[in-house]
DNA sequence: CGGGTGCTAGTACGGCTGTACCAGAACCTA
DNA sequence: TAGGTTCTGGTACAGCCGTACTAGCACCCG
C-alpha cells in the first residue's frame, strides 16, 4: 500500500478550510473549489476525501460540534456547583477569538440546515446536547443545595438551554451591542434568579 | 402617464414570494428566476422594480421586520402589567403558522447578515429593537409594581432579550423538540423569577 | 383616435456551480 | 530496480447565476 497519506489528518486540514470560507464569505460561499483553494489543494483531491458537497458540509459540521465538546465535557465533568455551571455554560458563549468564531459558524450552519435535510439531523442532535447540558447544570445545582427548592428543574433548564442559545445568537448577530462581559454578566445573572436569592426577606 | 400598475402592490407581491422561496427552498435558492417565477412574473418584470439583487433582500428583510412591528407594537402599547407582558413577547415567538414561518425566514436573513453587508445594518437595527421592547417590558412590570425591586432593570431587560431570542431560535432549529406550548411555559416561568415570587418568605 | 410612456418578455453574455473522467506522479512492497 | 496501488492535477460538461440589452405590448392623455 503505497503513498501513505494521513487521511485523518487531510480530513481535518479540509473542514479546516471550510471553516475559514464560511466565517470569511459566508456559507454561500461554500463550494468544492472555494474551500479546494482554501486548504491549498485542487478541487479533484478534495473531492477525493469528500465524494460529495453533502458529505463535505455533514462532516464540517459534526467535526464542529465535537471540537466544542471537547471544550465543554471536561468542565462539565469538573462542575460541582453553580459556579463550576457557570463557567461550563460561559464556554458555550461567543466570547474570545476563537468561541466567537465557531459560534459564528454553528450559526451559519443551524440557519442553512432549515432548508437543507442532510443538516437538520446534526442540528437536532446539537441542541438535543445542549439542552442535556442544561439538565445536567440543575442537577449538580440541585445536589449543592443551590438551586431555588420552589423551582421546577425541567423548567429551570429549559430556561437556562434558551438563555444560552439567545445569547449566542446575540452575540453573534449583533457584538457590537453585546460584548462578552455582558454576555457573562447576563448569564450570571440568570443563574442568580435560579439560585436562592442571597438578600434576606424583609 | 399610461399603464398604471400600483408599485407598491406589485413590490409586496415580488417580497412575499421572496419569503416563500426563503422558507420552502432556503436563502441559498433564492435568485432572480426562483422569485420571478414564485411571483408569476418575468425576471425582466422583477427587475425593473427591484433593479439589484442587494435591494430585493435588503426590502424583503426590512419589510419582514415592519410587519412583525405591526403586530406587537399595538400589544406593546395596550400592555399595562406582566399579563399584557407576556403576551406581548409571546407574539415574538415562533408559534402558530405565521408566526413560525415569519420567524424561520428571519432566521435565514440574520444568518445571511452575518456574511452580508447588505444586510448587516437592518440586522442590528432589529436587535436593538427587541432590546428595545425589553426595556419597555421591564419599564412596565416595574410601573406596575410587579417586578422584584431588588433587580437592576438594565439586567433584566438584557435577560428578557436573550431569552426570547433563545426561544425563537430553538423553536426554528428544532421545532419537534419544542412545541409552542413550551416555549410560552418558559417564557412564562422566565418572568415568573423576574417578578416577586408570590410563595411567602419562610 | 393616434402618440407617447410605463411596463413586460425574450435573449445573450461571462462566470461560477457540482460532478465526471483520465492521464500521470509519488511511493511502498517485493 | 520494477510493479502496482494510492493519490493528484487538468480538463470537460451541463446548468444556474446576476446583469444588460432591445423589441414590443398595453394603456392614458390630448
Amino acid at each position: 500500500m503505497p503513498r501513505l497519506a494521513d487521511h485523518d489528518a487531510r480530513r481535518a486540514t479540509i473542514v479546516e478550510a471550510l471553516w475559514r470560507v464560511i466565517r470569511q464569505a459566508g456559507i454561500a460561499d461554500v463550494s468544492v473549489r472555494t474551500v479546494a483553494a482554501e486548504a491549498g489543494m485542487s478541487p479533484t483531491a478534495l473531492r477525493y476525501y469528500f465524494p460529495t458537497q453533502d458529505a463535505l458540509l455533514t462532516n464540517a459540521m459534526r467535526e464542529l460540534v465535537a471540537v466544542a465538546s471537547l471544550r465543554v465535557v471536561p468542565l462539565l465533568e469538573a462542575a460541582r456547583d453553580r459556579r463550576g455551571v457557570e463557567t461550563m455554560l460561559a464556554e458555550l458563549l461567543p466570547v474570545g477569538e476563537q468561541g466567537r468564531a465557531d459560534q459564528q459558524i454553528y450559526l451559519a450552519f443551524a440557519a442553512h440546515a432549515l432548508a437543507f435535510p442532510g443538516l437538520r439531523g446534526i442540528s437536532e442532535e446539537t441542541g438535543q446536547g445542549i439542552r442535556r447540558l442544561a439538565d445536567r447544570a440543575v442537577e449538580i445545582m440541585i445536589a449543592s443545595g443551590e438551586l431555588r427548592p420552589d423551582l421546577d428543574p425541567e423548567r429551570a433548564a429549559a430556561s437556562i438551554d434558551a438563555l444560552v442559545q439567545g445569547l449566542t445568537f446575540q452575540g453573534c448577530a449583533r457584538p457590537a451591542l453585546t460584548s462578552p462581559a455582558e454576555l457573562r454578566r447576563t448569564l450570571a445573572e440568570h443563574l442568580d434568579l435560579l439560585c436562592r436569592p442571597p438578600r434576606e426577606c424583609e
